[in-house]
DNA sequence: CCTTGATATGACTCTGGGGTAAGTTACCAC
DNA sequence: GTGGTAACTTACCCCAGAGTCATATCAAGG
């Protein structure tokens, strides 16, 4: 044709999945660093060097993109999660080893956390599926340690036990995200912080030797 | 004229600072109960039974709208913190006091604290301002008893206080939001739950007779 | 009465951003 | 070469929701 209407289109070469794959890293990037609302998929498309159709095309819509994110980022820092609990430390070194783990899983994509409490997350049933599923597996562990300390003080009321839960999973999620906002300090400082804040509430502890 | 294009124009006879208070108190709860990003200037219009315009008219913008409402729950609040502090307590038990009058002020109406930490708040400068405002009135009253905390450890890392203000921020807005939750506790009952699970990580604690 | 100012609204405009229709190009199998 | 298909884009539609304009009604003062 002399006229070269749309001189961009066309394949080039790259695999469904090698796209989808990179899209996929962009989304979870901008998604994480300015949450689903302040990201439109014009931004996903352009900082990935493609259109926006493409994205329609392999996603579906912006939610069903929003959710294979989430997915990703919550299998990432889930599979952390269990593995320190499979390290067999118990109660407070254990809250220790698991921050330890979560900072270093974080470093190099520090974006992750922020994709997994998203407050503007879509109510979306796929991601509401998925974030629930996430919140399930990572419940129990906090509420193993939690009624532990409560029993320890002799109190086994399940609603204290759940509301100290909550507390326990914003403490946890408090002092990762006071690290990501310090950038400059590296996950074995922070760590030891930790240890420090840990040991002016509770007293000393020991730690397992790593 | 024959032709009432307008049939329900025309003042209703109500003065424009009444108005004004009447708009602020649907606005706050709307923007408390759905946040800033999910409520249109059109239902809080609907909400308070009269039309757009007059909204735009007396309060400028929708961010200028939400400036003020900030404003009236940051001041209800602070002033709740200001009043506890001035009780003489110290230490834990005044986290106690404080949570209880916490509990007290949001009862009749608790979408007051959502306001204050709406994720989706807009980055307008006048509501930033009153958001720092409220941060800075507020932090003082954490880090003193925080820094005595760790001081009491033999700790007197800035760093590290800094950190333990943040975590227990977090805790304090955890209590809150977790009792928002359960409309059916009382907020006696609730303050009592707290004072249970201070004294499972702390120990016992004195109360003030009250 | 009749002007003036405050109170009020119906019916617009405009923009950002999700989503789509329809076509274009390249590669591969035969 | 010539279909068929997968990869890709341009240019568009469409709507919710912020914000505005022109006008209408009323109450009070002269």
């Amino acid at each position: 044709m002399a006229t070269r209407t749309r001189p961009n289109a066309g394949t080039k070469g790259v695999a469904r999945a090698d796209r989808e794959e990179q899209i996929l890293t962009v989304a979870c990037r901008l998604f994480g660093e300015s949450g689903f609302a302040s990201t439109s998929v014009a931004d996903i498309a352009e900082a990935a060097g493609i259109s926006k159709p493409l994205i329609y095309n392999y996603f579906g819509s912006k939610e069903g993109l929003y959710a294979v994110c989430v997915q990703h980022a919550a299998e990432i820092l889930t599979a952390e999660i269990e593995r320190t609990a499979a390290s067999g430390t118990v109660g407070l070194a254990r809250a220790v080893v698991t921050l330890d783990g979560m900072f270093r899983v974080l470093e190099p994509q520090p974006w992750l956390w922020h994709l997994v409490f998203d407050p503007t997350a879509p109510p979306d049933a796929a991601t509401q599926k998925v974030l629930a599923d996430y919140e399930r597996r990572i419940l129990d562990f906090g509420t193993e340690g939690v009624g532990e300390l409560l029993r320890l003080a002799g109190n086994d009321d399940p609603t204290d036990t759940e509301a100290m839960r909550a507390v326990w999973e914003n403490v946890f999620r408090t002092l990762v995200t006071w690290w990501l906002a310090h950038p400059d300090e590296s996950p074995a400082a922070m760590t030891e912080r930790c240890v420090r804040l840990f040991a002016a509430v509770f007293g000393e502890i020991d730690l397992p030797t790593s």
